[in-house]
DNA sequence: CATCTATATCGAAGATGGTCAATATAGGCT
DNA sequence: AGCCTATATTGACCATCTTCGATATAGATG
């Protein structure tokens, strides 16, 4: 991954809300939910659509969400191998053991 | 790690000239240097003096860097167990694979 | 003490970022 | 068609961030 790749998923993970989001979408995945969509994010969290929307977009720009379009809404869901890739990153760029 | 501690990290590492400062000290202690310092990395970056002190500043708020004084200098060193706590906590919030 | 080198602080400018209300777009349903 | 629900876009506001020049502080050295 380079490092203006590594720059967005950084970047996007450094908001609190946007970790929120993610966190949530990571729950919902384990909790075999039938899917979390922007409406049910919205309404876990205390700030308005738009920001949502805002968001979400941030963090598909840096492949940590995809959102696959369903009629209306959408299927969101954390992708896990781009935040592997950046801890990986990371590890070769600050000489971190490779475990 | 708390959330709070996770977003200085977090927003430390969201700067790529910060990131370079990490990797310039990761670098300095594999090479066995006698130590970096910040008019070293001063010299490696295209940013003035001043910014360097502000972001080794927020380096250290982050507690991704230690600055002990040693004469005029400061001896420089990379907190890689701040990067590793990190990395742990964000795994367990968005529930990957503790490997 | 004077000076040099290293780092910090101040104050300001410009850029970027998070947020919202208002509005637009678009798919599904009656 | 008309409506409802879900998401996106626009435009603006305010806060934060990066950066700089100028200056201050402080330790070392002649």
């Amino acid at each position: 991954m380079n490092d203006e790749e590594l720059g967005r998923v950084l970047k996007a993970l450094a908001d609190p809300n946007r970790r929120r989001i993610l966190e949530l979408l990571a729950e919902a995945k384990t909790t075999c939910d039938t899917g979390i969509n922007c409406s049910r994010i919205t309404g876990q969290l205390t700030v308005s659509q738009p920001t949502v929307s805002h968001h979400m977009k941030e963090l598909a720009t840096a492949n940590l969400v995809t959102m696959t379009p369903n009629g209306t809404a959408a299927i969101l869901s954390l992708r896990r191998d781009t935040l592997e890739t950046a801890f990986a990153t990371l590890r070769e760029r600050f000489h971190l053991s490779t475990k």
